[in-house]
DNA sequence: TGTTTATATAAGCATATGATTATATAATAT
DNA sequence: ATATTATATAATCATATGCTTATATAAACA
């Protein structure tokens, strides 16, 4: 009842399918912190190139996530204008750093970094 | 971060797929404020007694609710022992209140209340 | 220009999900 | 004891989901 920005149940359930998924829900905490390209991302999860596409796809479409080429790499971050961004936010809250995961990539070299 | 309480992605995730449903999502916020028994969400949701039953299920077989007879009926009621309460806690709390499904069986007629 | 690199999209497939219908169980009412 | 009422469970089915493989696109580089 005290929370700042209310939901429609409609909406709220579709946002928490969304993040009801490992990948996606811990791409978003990694967000969060770090903007991320594809490739970091299917080496963070071990996972084929088209399957985080799509699953970047998802979070894209309804716009929790934003892209922006920078260089040849596609970048993805947290758009924080979304209507229902506190929401998600609080959600994300909750959950663990997952900085150790891009952490991985920098001791292996593979971190992109282009700014 | 300033969360109170850290859930794994895991788990987290695993909760956010069963409020990832209109159904569900509802029938939790409802009983935030208001016990129901399957009846009643029978009425509420326009949906099979199974159907409900299953939902419902799914619900407890993660703790998030607990079932308890009380004369020919059984009644849900909010797990607020469970483990990770505050968390499902402060995403209802984003939901508008949902009592106004339990008013219009109140008007019908159609509200089990058996103290 | 042609090749490589990064990403997206499409098609196909196995599994998960949410509903239905039919049936079982268990308490209540007659 | 039997019938009724409330709920649970099982079987089935259509659709959704998430992955794979194959292919398209588009920028970078030689």
């Amino acid at each position: 009842m005290d929370e700042s920005k209310i939901v429609e149940v409609q909406k709220a359930s579709q946002l928490l399918k969304l993040l009801g998924d490992k990948t996606r829900l811990t791409m978003m905490k990694l967000l969060q912190t770090h903007d991320c390209c594809v490739c970091e991302f299917v080496e963070i999860f071990k996972m084929s190139q088209p399957a985080i596409s799509q699953h970047l796809r998802k979070l894209r479409d309804v716009g929790l996530v934003k892209e922006e080429r920078r260089g040849q790499w596609i970048f993805y971050s947290i758009n924080n204008k979304h209507e229902d961004y506190r929401f998600v936010e609080s959600i994300l809250n909750h959950l663990p750093e997952q900085d150790g995961l891009v952490d991985e990539l920098e001791v292996q070299g593979l971190r992109i970094s282009c700014n």
